[in-house]
DNA sequence: TTAATTCCTATTGACTAGATAGAGATTTAG
DNA sequence: CTAAATCTCTATCTAGTCAATAGGAATTAA
């Protein structure tokens, strides 16, 4: 299961993908619009921007916008920040790989196997998801 | 990513399925040979057990053996289990179906689309994967 | 200078994961 | 029949994480 913040993670994202990618929009009106609580939001995008997601601009008029283009934003890179590796194991793990406790052999644990056949298979469409496929969606179903 | 508690569990099923369908085998054994704590992995067969993975008996000479075909125990019927939902999101769950606190509309919802998508293919691959294969790629790379 | 905003650090309460302890119930070997 | 070996059950503990909140520091526009 996904963690909460990364529920509201997506739907921040979602919500400036909408607006259009150079907007830019105070936090204060991403958490009412989307009935998430403010300061929690402000943790969260303090950590989208460390890695880029978005960019923010301080002080009076400040807020927040896309730090790239909506459709270089994959689900994929979300999850990865609010919620660490898509892996179901760190032995299948491409982003933050590490042995399992206790492994007898990596190249025969059959549990590994499938592990990394499910982490290939998420990772495929994770990746292939983006905050501007999504947003065009949203505006295709008359939900804008 | 799966818990403690379902490494053990797959790391169990298997011994199970290596050494043969009907055969029975004690908790010390297993623990033993799989580095398990022991109580520990008591409590996780019992959860096994109430979900008839395994088949117990008691007393002097009791032990645990599958509770049906290899072949018929798949790697999600164990994550459920052990880790519940293979969903990423309740509202995605074929298990356990849950609506979203504040979901505007779960039809037009961008966000469930991917996860759904995610969980459709993780279910694919974990439920091809079961005991049964897993066991046969242990003895074919000799690691019985 | 002042008001509005993002940035940062710390803290709290509830819950869960992982593990352990100690009886209770059941079966079988002898 | 008895004793020992085993599974069954309930309770507990510790450490860590999740979700949320608080309060002020830094920055910028008017």
């Amino acid at each position: 299961m996904i963690s909460q913040k990364a529920r509201y993670a997506l739907r921040a994202l979602l919500f400036l993908a909408v607006r259009g990618e150079g907007t830019s929009v105070q936090i204060s009106e991403i958490a009412q619009s989307e009935r998430i609580p403010r300061k929690f939001l402000e943790a969260i995008l303090l950590e989208l921007k460390k890695t880029g997601i978005v960019r923010s601009h301080r002080g009076r008029s400040g807020g927040y916008s896309l730090g790239r283009p909506a459709k270089d934003i994959s689900f994929a890179d979300v999850l990865r920040v609010t919620d660490g590796p898509l892996a179901l194991s760190p032995c299948v793990s491409v982003m933050a790989y590490r042995k399992c406790d206790n492994c007898f052999d990596e190249a025969v644990c059959a549990i590994r196997k499938a592990l990394l056949a499910a982490r290939d298979a998420t990772a495929q469409i994770l990746e292939s998801r983006n905050l501007a496929t999504a947003a065009a969606q949203l505006r295709r179903s008359g939900a804008l």
